[in-house]
RNA sequence: CGGGGUGUAGCGUAGCCCGGUUAUCGCGCCUGCUUUGGGAGCAGGAGGCCGCAGGUUCGAAUCCUGCCACCCCGACCA
């Protein structure tokens, strides 16, 4: 294990998967742009998801699970979806393999191709679709508020760790109304689920919005996004809440009888986030000494790592703290005693901030001695002496005020990164040499917003749901505009 | 998929142009002793189909062809 991690100011990628492997999340499996997630790393997944999980059944929301595969032809039902998605589909066409008979070694067996191919889903609206034909006849079936964790893939032609793998793992949520306005309210509410999920565990400053339509999922009427912004200045979209309208219903034939006895189609929602959310956590708070993870989050919150010459000092220390981790753990911090006699206690202190972990005391024989520990915090590499008595205490504040302090920060570094901006120059400027969001009047074409982005490289990344409505006109073609929208550089 | 780059021990690398002893160095790993309040020191040791498959050659890590993977920039995207 060695810490050299790029100075994030060098090369902001290349510092990013270096954190990522060297604090051991994750490596690349050398598959196609498939991850290999590793325990500590996913250990954090669970993490969120079980958060996640929480507040979705708090909505009323229930859990199920959806097929793998995916007839081609579902796919084709809804003329947007699969323009959005058919150019990165992995496809099924076979379904049995043989030796050759050249002694070449294990071919595709030409005689096992399947009539009809089968997709491995990109994402579930068709198939659960498909089911919810068959599950709902009436207004007494609604509304049906169903979510599935999966995994899902993508071919995309260049990956990242976390932020963009081929296959990834991630919950979608799908659900159908009665009526349209309840399945709005359905969307807005998964996004603001999202937020406060992102702001009050992963302590991720996020802005709601809205996406422009070309930014839109395919086969969305409106999509609903949580954006981050990450520490080199690019923005993140961290999750989406999709209204899909009658779309699907219609495309899959969902109607249902009303209380009045006509035939609706019933309206839909679908909602999603994914392990990018851990890639945001990473490029959110982590330093040059690695991770840094909010408490609510982290797979150890508080590590012990003792200090000793001889095997009679690390008993004497084990006695000591055992009682502590007792009562910790009966609080419900999740503690690690670091024992190994393989390993110095610098290397130690290292390897846990490399990790995150947000506090860590250190007892040695002086504090055998005072009856004290050494309370480290991870966000500022504060140390100080706590009385043993105290220290529950205090390691139950530094809980509060760590979550606390790391959001404040990215909170302070994305207000100084949120830009106003009338002119088409100034934006430029801006965004050449101080990225982050800029804030600007925009005409509502996508014309303009595609000359932005050929130009720039920067997109919409939302409109968000607190702009305030003002006169402006739009910077590039200084046509009248009602409201600002957030366009950045995006991951 | 287009442009560029890389692939040598678990990790990071030298060697490659200009083919020729036993493939270089650091970290890590193993053994022993000394160490232990911020990544220990010394001594000894193990570990390589030089990405894969062909080809050229007396001889290939090195030259040629194909393939694969990864990284960067585009396009695409949660």
């Amino acid at each position: 294990m060695g810490k050299n991690i790029t100075k994030r100011s060098e090369d902001y990628s290349k510092w990013y998967n270096e954190l990522v492997v060297k604090a051991d999340l994750a490596e690349n499996s050398g598959v196609r742009g498939c991850m290999v997630i590793k325990p500590y790393g996913y250990a954090i997944w669970e993490k969120i998801q079980a958060q996640l999980d929480k507040m979705f059944k708090e909505t009323g929301h229930e859990n199920a699970y959806f097929p793998l595969f995916i007839p081609k032809s579902y796919l084709s039902k809804e003329a947007s979806h699969v323009e959005g998605f058919a150019k990165e589909c992995a496809v099924v066409t076979h379904y049995r393999l043989k030796n050759a008979e050249d002694g070449s070694g294990i071919i595709v067996d030409p005689d096992a191709k399947l009539e009809e191919e089968l997709i491995v889903r990109p994402t579930s609206e068709t198939i659960i679709w498909d089911t919810y034909r068959r599950w709902i006849q009436s207004y007494r079936d609604l509304p049906l508020l169903i979510n599935q964790w999966a995994n899902v893939v993508r071919w995309e032609m260049r990956t990242r760790l976390f932020l963009r793998t081929s296959e990834f793992l991630w919950q979608e949520g799908h659900t159908a109304h009665a009526t349209e306005n309840e399945a709005i309210a359905e969307a807005k509410q998964m996004m603001d689920v999202y937020a406060e999920f992102a702001e009050d565990y992963m302590a991720v400053p996020v802005i709601k919005g809205t996406k422009t339509e070309s930014e839109r999922f395919a086969g969305a009427i409106e999509t609903y996004c949580i954006e981050a912004l990450m520490q080199d200045g690019k923005a993140l979209q961290a999750g989406t809440s999709h209204f899909l309208g009658q779309n699907f219903a219609k495309a899959f034939d969902v109607k249902f009888a009303t209380k009045e006895g006509g035939q609706e189609f019933v309206w839909a929602t679908s909602w999603g986030v994914s392990t990018r959310l851990m890639g945001a956590l990473i490029m959110t708070h982590s330093d040059d000494s690695g991770l840094v993870l909010p408490p609510k989050l982290a797979p150890i919150q508080v590590v012990i790592v003792p200090i000793y010459r001889g095997e009679d000092e690390l008993l004497a220390i084990s006695d000591r703290v055992a009682p502590l981790v007792k009562e910790l753990r009966a609080k419900g911090i999740s503690v690690k005693y670091d024992n190994r006699d393989t390993h110095k206690p610098g290397f130690k202190f290292n390897e846990y901030e490399l990790k995150g972990v947000p506090v860590r005391l250190a007892i040695g024989q002086r504090d055998m001695e005072n009856g004290t520990y050494e309370v480290a915090r991870r966000d500022t590499f504060e140390k100080e002496t706590v009385k043993a008595e105290e220290v529950v205490g205090r390691i139950q504040f530094l809980m509060e005020d760590i979550q606390r302090l790391i959001h404040q920060r990215a909170m302070d570094h994305r207000s100084s990164h949120i830009t106003e901006v009338d002119s088409y120059e100034s934006f430029k400027e801006v965004l050449e040499n101080k990225g982050g969001f800029i804030s600007a009047h925009w005409d509502g074409t996508a014309e303009t917003e595609e000359r932005v982005k050929e130009e720039t490289k920067a997109t919409i990344r939302c409109i968000p749901i607190d702009a305030v409505e003002e006169q402006g006109k739009c910077m590039v073609t200084g046509k009248p505009s009602s409201k600002r929208v957030l366009f950045a550089k995006a991951y």
